[in-house]
DNA sequence: TTTCATT
C-alpha cells in the first residue's frame, strides 16, 4: 500500500533529515503527537533498533505499527547519506522505557512485514550499550562486604540492574563483584567516582572499578588466533603448492614492508592484525598471478611488469617467473584466452599501497547492486577475508561497484560469503571463469552468479 | 550457501 515506490515517499528535504523528531515544530502536526506539546522522553528511554523493514516504507507508514505500543518520541529511518537509500531499518524512540520493552518483546522477531525474507527486529539500538558497557567489574573489596554494602556504594550513580559478589564454593567473597547499571553513563560515572578512590578494609590495595572486559577477551583471543595464522602461514604457505617458497618470499617481503610502514607509533598487536590483514589478502591474490608470470618472456619483458615498483618484482616476482616457466603445463593450464592474469599485477601490490593513506582510484561505493548478470556471490571465502580484500580479487576483471563480505553482527567474523557486483556482464563472467574453484587453503571459491530474488520457486 | 542494515 504505501510501499508505491517513488510515489509517496516525500522526498528528502536538504540538510540532515531528522525523521520526524516531535521536537521539529515543523512536523508536528503530521500526527505523530497531534495536538501535543513537545513530548518528553523518560530519562531511562530505550533507543530501539528497527531492522527488517521493507525500502518502501517510510516514517509516516511505520508509525501505526509501533504508536500502539506507547507515544514515540523520535522514528528515523536510515537512508544512505549520499543517495538518500532507504537502508531497510530505523531508530525508534519511545517516550516511555515501558512502552520500548512492550514493543521489543511483542514485535521482536514476531512478523514479518511484507516483501521482507525475515522477521523484523526491534531490539535496542547498539548504541544503547550491548550490556556490557554498562557492566562493571568491581575489585579489590572487603572480604566481609556483601551485596548490600556494594549496593549501597554505587548507588548515588544510577540505577543498579545487577549486583552479584563472586563467592568461593563455601560462600566467601572473593573480593570482586559484578554491578551493571542501567545505562552507559551510570556506568562510566560510577567509574570516575570510584576507581581507585578508597580502599577498603582488608583490601591490599584502592577499589578497582572498570568495564567488566569481555570484549577486551574476545580481542585478545582474536590477536592470538591471527598471530597462529601468521606463524602457521610462514613456514609453509600450503595452499599455494609448488609455489610456496616463493610465496613465502613475498610474504616475508610484505611482512618487511609493512613492518617498516608500522612505524613506532603502533603496537606490536596491531602490527600483526595489520600484517594478516595485508598477508592473507596478498596471498589470495598472489596465486592467480602465478600463471600469468610464466607467459612472459624469460627475464621478464619491461612490459610485463612495468606496472611494478621495483623492489616486489625483483625480489618478490623475479625468481618466481623463472620456476614456473620451468614448469610442464602450467602456461596452458591458465591460458584460456581470458587471460585476465595480467591484469593482477596492480591487485597484487594494492596490499602494500593501503598501508598508506593513499585512494588509488576511489571508486564511488554508492551502488549496491550491478545490473541483471552482474552480480556475483561468492562462497568459501577465507575466514580473514574482508571487504577490501575481496575487491582486490575481483578487480582484475573490472569494474567492482560494490563488494560486501558478510559479517556476523554478534561475532564480527566473516561468515565467509559475500557479494560482488561488476558494471558489465562481462566481466562478471570473466570472473566466473577466472575464480570459480579457485583453490585457498583446503576450500575452493565458489563464484556464480547472484541468484535473483525472485528465483526461489521450483516453478 | 544469496544483502543483517546501527543516525
Amino acid at each position: 500500500m504505501a510501499a508505491a515506490p517513488g510515489g509517496s515517499v516525500p522526498p528528502a528535504g536538504p540538510g540532515p533529515r531528522l525523521g520526524f523528531s516531535t521536537a521539529d515544530s515543523s512536523v508536528a502536526t503530521s500526527g505523530l503527537n497531534p495536538g501535543a506539546a513537545v513530548p518528553m522522553k523518560d530519562h531511562d528511554a530505550i533507543k530501539l533498533f528497527v531492522g527488517q523493514i521493507p525500502r518502501g516504507l517510510d516514517e509516516q507508514d511505520l508509525k501505526p505499527l509501533f504508536e500502539e505500543f506507547g507515544r514515540i518520541y523520535e522514528l528515523t529511518v536510515l537512508k544512505d547519506r549520499l543517495t538518500g537509500l532507504h537502508k531497510g531499518c530505523a531508530f525508534l524512540t519511545y517516550c516511555a522505557r515501558d512502552s520500548a520493552l512492550k514493543a521489543q518483546s511483542a514485535l521482536h522477531e514476531q512478523k514479518t512485514l511484507p516483501g521482507m525474507n525475515r522477521p523484523i527486529q526491534v531490539k535496542p539500538a547498539a548504541s544503547e550499550g550491548r550490556g556490557e558497557d554498562r557492566k562493571l567489574f568491581v575489585g579489590m573489596l572487603g572480604k566481609q562486604q556483601g551485596e548490600e554494602d556494594v549496593r549501597r556504594l554505587f548507588q548515588p550513580f544510577g540505577h543498579i540492574e545487577e549486583c552479584t559478589v563472586l563467592r568461593s564454593p563455601d560462600g566467601t567473597s572473593k573480593g570482586c563483584a559484578f554491578v551493571k547499571f542501567g545505562s552507559q553513563g551510570e556506568a562510566q560515572a560510577a567509574i570516575q567516582g570510584l576507581h581507585g578512590s578508597q580502599t577498603m578494609a582488608g583490601a591490599s590495595s584502592s577499589l578497582v572499578v572498570k568495564l567488566a572486559d569481555t570484549d577486551r577477551e574476545r580481542a585478545l583471543r582474536r590477536m592470538q588466533q591471527m598471530a597462529g595464522q601468521l606463524g602457521a602461514l610462514h613456514p609453509a604457505p600450503l595452499p599455494l603448492g609448488a609455489c610456496g617458497a616463493y610465496t613465502t618470499a613475498i610474504l616475508q617481503h610484505q611482512a618487511a614492508l609493512l613492518a617498516a610502514a608500522q612505524g613506532p607509533g603502533l603496537g606490536p598487536v596491531a602490527a600483526v592484525a595489520a600484517q594478516m590483514q595485508h598477508v592473507a589478502a596478498f596471498s589470495l591474490v598472489a596465486a592467480p598471478l602465478l600463471p600469468a608470470a610464466a607467459n612472459s618472456p624469460p627475464g621478464g619483458g619491461p612490459g610485463t611488469l612495468s606496472g611494478f615498483p621495483g623492489p616486489i618484482g625483483v625480489n618478490g616476482f623475479g625468481p618466481l617467473t623463472a620456476q614456473t616457466n620451468g614448469q610442464p603445463g602450467s602456461d596452458t593450464l591458465y591460458n584460456n584466452g581470458l587471460s585476465p592474469y595480467p591484469a593482477a599485477y596492480p591487485s597484487a601490490y594494492a596490499p602494500v599501497s593501503t598501508t598508506f593513506p593513499q585512494q588509488p582510484s576511489a571508486l564511488p561505493q554508492q551502488q549496491r547492486e550491478g545490473p541483471e548478470g552482474c552480480n556475483l556471490f561468492i562462497y568459501h571465502l577465507p575466514q580473514e577475508f574482508g571487504d577490501a580484500e575481496l575487491i582486490q580479487t575481483f578487480l582484475p576483471f573490472g569494474a567492482v561497484v560494490s563488494a560486501k563480505v558478510f559479517v556476523d553482527r554478534a561475532t564480527n567474523q566473516s561468515k565467509c560469503f559475500g557479494f560482488v557486483s561488476f558494471d558489465n556482464p562481462t566481466s562478471a563472467q570473466t570472473a566466473i571463469q577466472a575464480m570459480n574453484g579457485f583453490q585457498i587453503g583446503m576450500k575452493r571459491l565458489k563464484v556464480q552468479l547472484k541468484r535473483p530474488k525472485d528465483a526461489n520457486r521450483p516453478y
